[in-house]
RNA sequence: GGAGGGGUGCCCGAGUGGCCAAAGGGAGCAGGCUGUAAACCUGCCGGCGUAAGCCUUCGAAGGUUCGAAUCCUUCUCCCUCCA
């Protein structure tokens, strides 16, 4: 799980004798969904809360209107502070599925960053050469590509290291894109005369197409607080291989590898999506979501929709339009597509024709493979 | 302040007067197949219309032309270089 524990052994040694640890960790509100790539750091949060360490959380609302450059290609469009605030809510929310709030400090960077003096920003870019800072591996392609660097955007990891100088913690975790911000906090401890923090970085989870890291710009992801079926169903939609990855990163405690091995991989994925669900859900609501998941599946090939499906009555039309009233399509042209690559069942039987005309009645309609709606034709 | 380059559909990105509703890729959707909503293969991928066809779209507004994403004018935003 560590891959970077850049402990130098007078510092590990130092810290050994305290017993309870502040331990910080740093999210930027820049949007509303945390997603599994969260959970990597929050669990890990979590079990040091657990074994009595204390937690602090901090929320960039105020870095966030900067934007970390870490690993940006391009400089990111700004958000207003109204919105990272924003933001900053619906995090807590998540955060604490996860976390005890009893037991998490929250501290909110703006509180001491919004209003800093220049007189002290000039003191900490003071502590800190310029050169450092752009030795950045993305600040130095920036730079060799002509692309533009934001004084704001340099800023940044300075500002995210005062954090640490206002904070004095023992050891700071983030994602493994964070290390040289986390060094670099370390780094202006001493220069503020503080006991250096020490760094834990944590692999970056990747996300459901298996080739970039989870992100919700991405559309990769899967949320913290979505569904159970659709964590269930997008954990199933993984690339096989990526299970692994999501085994051994998510801590999946269950099967042992050695069992999963002889296992199906289907098999070896419904465990793995059960247990995501487990953690968000509860293990009741994974064995539904699982059990809807098989019906789904099962009623791909049948006649018969799962459960719970949704009704909804409509005056009688034709087909296209109550497709597109039953919002499974968003365009009467999409519903006529989906008509013409024979998607649409009604009752079983397969609809050629758009112009159909759907009379007084109570009908199954699928369209798609997944989506069902039980429709009443008044 | 000066010089130049650019803004194209969800995203990236071709296109420099008609054959452009606009290549290609990605995403998405559908069908086939299967071990799954995996992988693979195929198709679709602006809207309206039963259809013929019509309407809207290539930063914005005007203009030239039988005809413009493509030419001209103004505006606007972005980028690079020089100072």
């Amino acid at each position: 799980m560590i891959m970077t524990t850049p402990f130098k052994n007078k510092e590990a040694k130092g810290t050994s004798k305290i017993t309870k640890l502040i331990i910080k960790a740093g999210f930027d509100p820049t949007g509303e969904d945390l997603h599994l790539g969260h959970f990597v750091l929050l669990s890990a949060l979590k079990d040091f809360q657990q074994k009595g360490h204390k937690i602090i959380l901090v929320i960039g609302d105020f870095t966030a209107t900067i934007g970390d450059p870490s690993g940006k290609k391009t400089s990111r469009s700004t958000l207003s502070f109204t919105q990272t605030s924003e933001n900053a809510k619906t995090y807590l929310q998540q955060i604490f599925k996860i976390l005890d709030p009893a037991k998490t400090k929250i501290k909110y960077n703006s509180k001491w960053l919004k209003n800093i003096r220049l007189s002290d920003i000039l003191n900490i870019c003071g502590k800190y050469p310029l050169n450092r800072i752009l030795e950045r591996r993305d600040f130095h392609l920036r730079i060799s590509n002509n692309r533009q660097i934001y004084t704001n955007e340099i800023l940044y990891p300075l500002l995210q290291a005062y954090d640490s100088v206002v904070l004095k913690p023992n050891i700071e975790i983030g994602g493994e894109d964070q290390l040289l911000n986390l060094l670099m906090a370390k780094d202006l401890m001493k220069k503020f005369n503080l006991p250096p923090q020490n760094i834990l970085t944590y692999p970056l989870l990747l996300g459901i197409d298996g080739k970039n890291k989870m992100s919700k710009s991405l559309n990769n992801f899967i949320g913290i607080s979505e569904s159970s079926t659709n964590q269930f169903g997008k954990t199933m939609s993984i690339p096989d291989e990526l299970m692994w990855h999501y085994l051994k990163n998510l801590k999946i405690p269950s099967p042992k590898t050695s069992e999963l091995l002889k296992m199906h991989p289907k098999e070896i994925k419904q465990t793995l999506a059960f247990e995501i669900v487990t953690i968000f859900h509860g293990r009741s609501e994974a064995q539904k979501s699982l059990k809807s998941f098989l019906e789904t599946l099962n009623a791909k090939n049948k006649k018969n929709p799962p459960e719970n499906v949704e009704r909804i009555k409509l005056p009688s039309s034709s087909i296209a339009t109550i497709i597109e009233l039953c919002s499974l399509a968003s365009s009467k042209t999409k519903a006529k597509r989906l008509i013409a690559q024979g998607a649409v069942h009604l009752d079983g039987c397969k609809i050629s024709d758009h112009t159909f005309k759907v009379e007084k009645g109570i009908y199954t309609l699928k369209v798609g493979a997944l989506n069902w709606k039980r429709v009443e034709i008044l």
